[in-house]
DNA sequence: TTCCGACAGTGGGGTCGCAAT
DNA sequence: ATTGCGACCCCACTATCGGAA
């Protein structure tokens, strides 16, 4: 199908765009598809993998050192649109380079040479692609069908060699010169990092055992990094859940894996800095730890990491991502020391998984994933058979400013300031922004609503307000902060509704919210 | 016909590396 | 030495589409 036309480079970088913008102005997904699929059916083989990553958002170069400061005032654009993809997909591999060399200028010159060649339209489309904000309604989980409809190949075999492969313009290009067979032909590769499989979410514990069956698998979850470990002879490599490597940053995980009998692995876990009592240290402390690449022993001595592997993928040679749960469970602790595995309890009583959940997060953890015995490792799904579980809080914050949208959300106030009451200063502290949990019908009443209490603007996009509206704000917890005035800010934090009933003078205090930061 | 799983969008705090100031 | 940018750790939630029930 790709040698159709016999010629390199006839795909133009504005034929891409005009699907991209067919994409955007489409609502069904269907319709998505057929315009992706469209525009696959005619790609050359040097040309697939490009238009498959520019159409679902990301540059074959992955990052290239360029965001939205470097894009500030292009070049005057051309009037005909005559670059190739083949062009455009060189410089920006030059532009990678000297991103990775230094020189900002040089960096700079490249980017106003890729711009100066294309039409104002092609600059537009650059622009969001480069700053990862294409927004046209389709990623990974379209482009999957699109690829499936263009070659002709089950959209399940394609999910299936992007688990393997970890990267979907290599899976996309293969199925469109080679077919299914093509796409039969990946295999987990050692060295190279699978799609991780990822977790739902469930309000509370006995919802999460109706979603995952039961009995069910109870394992503890750790506030630290994902990472996939693996292992061919005396070689260790270790992948973030994006892929990226990290393994010079993790010397005590590579130890550890050198020390297990198998030397053909792919284990599945967690690392995370523990004090020395065990309990663990903010998530910041082990984030540090893990991009931290300079001065690694010093560090290394005061903050160790701790490795928990929860998942085998691969032992001895024998690939286990089709086996159940429970049979990878079995591998896993044979191969692994019981002090590497991540703490967990089977079980399908709900008051016993209550008070394992109550047990763990005593212990300083973040809570439970819950995961069905049966499900095999499918990477990219969500909310398949794996459901984490989290303990919530609340508290009443008054909102002190807003943010406008943008996107679906443009001409509707969004992001929301929050504050919590000082009752020595009798004003308020601000302890971070959220935009989370809104419908469109509150983002409708809260725009209104904030008009009527503006009292000026900081900036642009900022709205001050009148201290006056409480609401109610679910967060994960207070974290130690550099960036606001109290030195404190919510995770994840998000709106549960507004509180008509209360005034700002009901509202909770800093002294609260510094007793939850333990 | 209704229900529900999967997806994309809309941004959050914190940290590091690096180049420029 | 500090600042700003880019990248990437962690992430929650709603709207929507379309196949499943």
């Amino acid at each position: 199908m790709s040698a159709k036309y016999g010629n390199i480079g006839h795909v133009l970088l504005i034929d891409v765009v005009r699907v991209s913008e067919a994409v955007t102005r489409t609502s069904a997904r269907l319709g998505k598809v057929g315009h992706l699929a469209e525009l696959l059916g005619r790609v050359g083989a040097d040309e697939a993998e490009i238009a498959i990553s520019y159409l679902s958002g990301e540059l074959p170069q992955r990052q290239v050192g360029v965001g939205w400061r470097t894009l500030q005032d292009p070049p005057p654009a051309k009037l005909a649109a005559t670059a190739t993809l083949t062009h455009v997909d060189a410089l920006l591999s030059k532009i990678k380079a000297v991103s990775g060399q230094g020189s900002q200028a040089a960096r700079k010159a490249l980017v106003t040479e890729l711009f100066a060649g294309l039409t104002s339209q092609e600059q537009a489309f650059m622009l969001r692609l480069l700053s990862g904000e294409l927004r046209q309604g389709a990623l990974d989980g379209v482009m999957i069908e699109a690829i499936a409809k263009a070659s002709g190949a089950p959209s399940a075999d394609v999910r299936r060699a992007l688990t393997l492969r970890g990267w979907l313009p290599a899976v996309g290009a293969a199925a469109l010169t080679g077919g299914v067979a093509a796409l039969h032909a990946f295999k987990l590769e050692v060295g190279r990092a699978v799609s991780p499989m990822l977790a739902g979410s469930a309000p509370n514990v006995a919802a999460a055992l109706e979603k995952a069956g039961t009995p069910a698998a109870l394992e503890w979850k750790l506030d630290g990094v994902r990472v996939q470990a693996h292992r061919s002879g005396d070689q260790v490599r270790v992948f973030t859940r994006t892929l990226d490597d990290i393994t010079a940053q993790v010397p005590e995980l590579v130890e550890a894996v050198l020390g297990l009998a198998s030397d053909d692995l792919v284990l599945d876990g967690e690392v995370i800095a523990l004090r020395p009592d065990g309990r663990p240290h903010p998530f910041q402390v082990t984030a540090s730890r893990v991009t931290t690449k300079t001065g690694a022993p010093r560090l290394r001595e005061d903050t160790p990491l701790s490795v928990f592997f929860f998942d085998a993928l691969r032992v001895d040679g024998a690939d286990l991502l089709d086996l159940p749960y429970a049979q990878r469970q079995e591998v896993l602790a044979q191969t692994v020391m019981p002090g590497l595995l991540t703490p967990r309890l089977i079980t399908g009583e709900v008051p016993e998984a209550e008070q394992y959940f109550i047990d763990v997060i005593k212990a300083g953890h973040e809570g439970l994933v819950v995961k069905s015995l049966t499900s095999p490792y499918a990477a990219g799904r969500r909310g398949a058979g794996w459901i984490k579980v989290k303990p919530r809080h609340t508290l009443d914050l008054v909102v002190l400013a807003a943010e406008w949208g943008h996107g679906r959300r443009e001409g509707k106030l969004s992001n929301l300031h929050l504050g919590a009451r000082d009752p020595e200063s009798g004003g308020f502290v601000m302890l971070g922004k959220t935009f989370k949990g809104l419908t469109d019908e509150l983002l409708a009443w809260q725009t209104e609503r904030f008009l009527e209490l503006a009292e000026g603007s900081t900036d642009e996009w900022t709205v001050s307000l009148r201290p006056e509206l409480v609401v109610e704000i679910a967060f994960d917890g207070v974290q130690r902060s550099p960036r606001y005035p109290g030195g404190m800010a919510l995770r994840f934090a998000r709106v549960l509704r507004y509180r008509p009933d209360k005034r700002a003078a009901d509202a909770d205090t800093v002294e609260t919210v510094r007793s939850l930061m333990l």
